[in-house]
DNA sequence: AGCTTTCGCTACGACCCGTAGCGTAATACC
DNA sequence: GGTATTACGCTACGGGTCGTAGCGAAAGCT
């Protein structure tokens, strides 16, 4: 996960609870004190290890809070919830709820902008972040193709591009609505986006939200 | 622009070629050396101005980097291209282009990672940047109102959530396809996402990629 | 046992921060 | 032209963080 991993067998293994208080603590500094005024020796104080410790497993700041941050995600999951619009819907609801977490506003966006001139900072972030997200976007496309709400696409490089455009379209949606845009992605929210993103921007709303 | 406008109005004047050549200096060093490498010492001796002349001025690093990225944006316009969909092309295609400039991907991602935790400069992102955008999908959406391409929505309530979810799916796809998916969104990709927007994800594509 | 690696601790030079103080330069007002 | 007022350049400073080195002790594996 961090580092590279030791290389030998012999010798006294690394803590893995050292591990998880260091990403817990990392977590609660993000929290706190946000990117900029995160220090890495608050961090090994916070989580009961010395800043040594700290710098033999990750290279430094970028790396750890993007280990940190990666966690997060791995709660998403995609349930069969009968159609493709509440699939979306489920999934969106998910993800908003995770990018409203404070850890993971301040977190992955200057993780996002650090990785602007690190190639290896950015193949991090896109295996342990990205990648886990875009499986779903695999998945419920798959599913509802199978259902018949979507064409098939027989080319595999076009149906490529057209996860990678579902995907940006999604996730890129949700992340500027939360952050630019400082609004939260609440049911009613997501209930127009999936709307416009099935039906596009022609289509009438079906109720002028009468409750 | 910057720090409290000088209240008094006797006495010599602040410089307005230092602004320029502050900002200019602060999207090179953003270029040269990124977001946490860049130090306003640094910023000052490019410029050729004192340290002190900067905390004159700007409150900090986050104030002076969103001035300097603003400026990016302001050779957006919105041509009138005949079709909602050239519209749509035309503009993100000059987003894409500016998004595109390491200044920009780097400064503008850290600021709103900052801003998670400053309201202040959530607020000046806003103003600078954010708002200067959706002017655009306003006036796009108006103007494609009167073409008869879009139903109108007389509840100005509907229709400013209308806006705001238009602009958050652009933009937020335009910025994750370039940011987080690090690929470039170039004319095939504006197409397909203009195609995917207008219609929905149910239409089929008009040719399999037959240049 | 013995070997190997990790861990906690301390200390260190290097860098940047943000501010204070001073003398000088440039404008507005009279 | 003289004067008040503000901006500017320069220097210097305490405070904080960085990332690393070196040490002895601890914890596994064979």
């Amino acid at each position: 996960m961090q580092s590279p991993t030791p290389a030998g067998r012999t010798g006294r293994p690394r803590s893995a609870a050292a591990d998880a208080a260091i990403l817990a603590a990392t977590r609660e500094a993000l929290v706190e004190l946000g990117w900029s005024k995160l220090t890495l020796g608050d961090v090994a104080t916070r989580a009961g290890v010395a800043k040594t410790t700290l710098y033999r497993r990750w290279a430094g700041k970028n790396e750890l809070v993007v280990d940190a941050v990666a966690e997060l995600f791995d709660e998403l999951e995609l349930p069969d919830r009968g159609s493709l619009a509440n699939d979306i819907e489920g999934v969106v609801l998910q993800f908003a709820a995770i990018l409203d977490r404070p850890e993971a506003k301040s977190g992955l966006m200057a993780a996002v902008a650090e990785s602007t001139r690190d190639e290896a900072l950015r193949e991090r972030i896109r295996a342990s972040i990205v990648d886990r997200q875009k499986r779903l976007v695999v998945a419920g496309r798959s599913r509802a193709q199978c259902r018949g709400e979507l064409p098939a696409e027989p080319d595999p490089e076009e149906a490529a591009r057209t996860v990678d455009l579902i995907f940006d379209m999604v996730a890129g949606a949700v992340v500027h609505r939360t952050l630019m845009s400082g609004k939260p992605a609440n049911e009613e929210w997501v209930r127009d986006f999936t709307r416009v993103l099935l039906q596009g921007l022609g289509s009438e709303p079906p109720e002028p939200t009468t409750p």
